[in-house]
Order: C-alpha cells, then structure tokens, then sequence
DNA sequence: AATAATATCTATAATATCTATAGACTTTAA
DNA sequence: TTAAAGTCTATAGATATTATAGATATTATT
C-alpha cells in the first residue's frame, strides 16, 4: 500500500498540474483543497521541490508550482521518491536492488520470477500514467 | 515490499512443497534449514494453519505439512494472508476495500486507474505462481 | 505410567516507521 | 517596514514490524 505521504503527494501534484503556468500557488491553499495537514504538506512538496519536480518562490505571492511539464511527471517517479522501490522484493528492485536477506541463493530462488514479471508490469503501467494524463481523466469523468 | 513475515511465509510452503506426503516436518528443521528465527516461524506457520493451508501434527514425531496441493496454493492467497490487500491503494483492493481518505470524490478521482490496472496485473501473475511452479522451477534452476 | 519431543498459547520487549506538529528563521512584494 | 509566504530543525505520538520468553497441551515411545 502506498504511504498517505506519497497519496498526499499525488494530490498535491495533480492540484498543481491543474494550475500549470497560472503562478505559484501557495501551500495552505493546496492542504486545505485537497485536506492534508499543512505542516506535513509542507514537508513533502519541499521533497518534490529538492527533486525537481516543484519550484518554488519565497516571501509574499510565493508558492510551489510544476517545474516540468505535467505530461514529463509520472506516477512511478512521484512513487519511488515518496516510498522507495516499487518491486515487491528487494532482489528485483532496479532502484533499491538488496540481496534478499531471506534467499539462500538468489540464483536459484524461484521465488523471484513472478516478482519480476510483477514489476515489469508495474512499471509499465504507472509510468504511462503521468499527472497531465490523471489530471485529463479527472476532467472527462467529471463531465459525465 | 513484501514484510519479512510474508518472505519468511513463502519461503517455509516452498520447503514444505518440496516434502509433500512425506510426512511432518518440525519447526525447528524448517528454521534452521530457511534461517527463519524460530519462534517468529511458528506464529507463522500456526496462522497458515488456521487458514487451512497447513496441518499440524502435535506430540512426538509431529510436525507441519502441506495441507493442500502445492498447484493448490499460489503467492495471492499468501501474501493478503500475512500482508493483507495486494493493491496499492485502498479504494481499488478487492479484499480489503475501503474508500480513500484521501479522495475527495471516488467517481471522479483519475488516480484510480492506474492502480486498478496494477492491481489486475498483479494479481494475474502471482495467481499463476503457486508453490508446485516455484519448487519446480528452483529445482530446473538447479540443474542449469 | 513416565518421558521426551513436539505444537500451542499468551504476553511482551525491542525496533522501526509513519504521521503529525511546533516554533524559529529567511525571503520577498508591496 | 510589514505581512505573507516558504525553509529548517526538532520532536512527539501512534502504529506496525520483528523477535523472544515461558508456560501449557498433546502424542509416540519406552
């Protein structure tokens, strides 16, 4: 299950995608919209801004907005840096590969194939699913 | 991630596989031969018992075995055992529904999507893989 | 009947992680 | 100069995970 931190940032960043190159749209703003406590909102879009994905400015009709294109961020990216890896094993993880504490020999561990395949789809799949993506399908589904 | 408990799980059924109809086999033989701490492995193995995929056998000469066939169980059904729902999100699991804290509007939350494709994906891969398959294929591995 | 080997049950300790909050500080526009 | 913002450091509280201890019940064997 992903963390709230990491539902928290898609929210953030979908509400931002929405308002891509309308100005900095400033954190309470976005806590109160999408109901997440602004202090620990505040951490997370700080993560986001570290990794560039938000940009910020400071002081008076500052804010946090979308440094990239809302079609160039993708689940996967948002995912990994909120929770870590996306692999349900350590040993199949491309970003936190670990030798698994639990294999006796990963190379004839048969454990780890589904895993794989389980990632590769993941993968596939949330990385198509960029914020602009979500942030269209919202509104077609709202117009229904 | 999958939790140590769900690895340790996984790992003590295979091993299990591997003996099936040959009788019980001890706690102690399936720590020490997975290196799982032993009295860890028997709240596992008692959970897997009571969920009908184990029998046990109390008193001298008794042990765990296998209560179903090893094509019987896949990765599915033991991993929403120890680690509950397989999705990534709440709102999208089968087994272990509950509507998103997080979304302000199930019907309209373009989140969901992608993680319900995720969620299919997952669950058609790993229900593929049950322990018959994996024994299988450590022992193909084997002889590479 | 006694003994030893085994699973079962209850409790709890030790860690780790996740979620949330407080408060002082810095920057900027007006 | 002031008010409105983000930034930084610290920490509290809650929950979940991992591991262990010890007493009890059951069974095969002698």
């Amino acid at each position: 299950m992903l963390s709230k931190k990491c539902k928290y940032a898609i929210h953030a960043l979908v509400y931002l995608a929405d308002r891509y190159q309308q100005g900095p749209v400033h954190i309470q703003e976005i806590a109160e919209a999408q109901h997440i406590p602004k202090k620990f909102l505040e951490a997370i879009l700080l993560e986001l801004r570290n990794a560039k994905i938000l940009h910020s400015k400071k002081g008076k009709g500052g804010g946090y907005y979308l440094y990239r294109k809302p079609q160039e961020v993708n689940l996967i990216e948002i995912i990994r840096l909120m929770d870590g890896a996306i692999a349900m094993l350590p040993c199949v993880s491309l970003n936190y590969y670990e030798p698994c504490e639990e294999c006796l020999d990963e190379k004839t561990c048969g454990i780890r194939f589904a895993f794989l395949g389980v990632r590769d789809e993941t993968l596939r799949i949330l990385s198509e699913s960029t914020l602009d993506q979500i942030a269209k399908q919202e509104k077609t589904i709202g117009k229904r």
